[in-house]
DNA sequence: TAATAGCCGAGTATTTCTGTCAAGTATTTA
DNA sequence: TAAATACTTGACAGAAATACTCGGCTATTA
């Protein structure tokens, strides 16, 4: 239930890999495939959208790559998913492009429109940069919209 | 972006109809079929399903249908929905019928797990009862597990 | 100019989704 | 017992989305 691509995963620990090396030059598409296990013809499909978009920037020949093109600490993960994957629409009906026809009549769309602003929050709120530096579990049990990170110290990658 | 199959969203809805319905008899899948545009023979796919999960009970014959067979209020989003569409799994990583190769190495497996378990909250303290009742809004601002109904009055259906 | 690295659009195999269909079985009413 | 009503089951098929691959091109640097 409710499964994200491959594309969308891809993409986040491609930009995983850009953050972390980009410190020390570009990073080539050759790497990300290799520390990452995906062919570089599909990682080309991935950057090149999150290229367009302005998430990352690419440099062409020899000793290029590819370089965040902002702060990662401004880089969200839901704006990568977004890119890539389109907004977040647990239904058709949600999806800006389809629209729905009864909203009224429709007991379930103030449901599914919770859960989408939900999920919407929680992929916003997430960035890059705590991937950097291992603070996922920030998510584990939120209350506010800030990033109180004093909470969840356990389970803390060796 | 993560969307939920028709069968989840259908799945919902005739439940919807079968709690509104059930209290003056048995709902017939013809009933629920009319009000919410679901051809027969698919809705008997999806109630078969919940029936066997014990979600439901059916009865034959002359004036049978479907009827709950638990309380509204003890039956929970999450809990028809997992029945329909199995457990949610943002990757195929974290689908217990799969498993993960590499948990420890994958610096994203702890980002989905945390989002799968957000969305596993949500759905599972959403009861039927709160869909009967138009108390969806709960979800819009939760701040804590509990169902403390004094918080988001706005977009009130009229 | 030759090697490197990204850029781009088209094409394709596979899987999943969304449903339909036909032939049953069980229960009640007359 | 027969007819009517309603659920049960498994197979199947078209459509759509997914998950890639492929071939050739362009820009940059040494």
């Amino acid at each position: 239930m409710l499964r994200l691509s491959t594309k969308g995963q891809y993409g986040v620990r491609a930009m995983y890999e850009i953050a972390r090396g980009s410190v020390a030059g570009p990073v080539t598409i050759k790497e990300i495939s290799e520390k990452q296990h995906v062919s570089v013809a599909y990682l080309e499909q991935i950057l090149n959208k999150l290229r367009r978009s302005g998430i990352i920037r690419s440099v062409k020949g020899p000793g290029g790559g590819y370089v965040l093109a902002r702060d990662p600490g401004s880089i969200s993960i839901g704006e990568i998913l977004k890119e890539l994957e389109g907004p977040v629409a647990i239904t058709s009906c949600l999806d800006p492009k389809e629209g729905c026809v009864r909203v009224d009549s429709c007991v379930t769309h103030l449901l599914w429109k919770s859960l989408g602003d939900n999920i919407e929050r929680f992929l916003d709120g997430m960035k890059l940069q705590d991937l950097l530096q291992g603070n996922q579990l920030m998510g584990l049990d939120r209350r506010d919209t800030g990033k109180n990170t004093h909470a969840a110290r356990r389970g803390r990658p060796a």
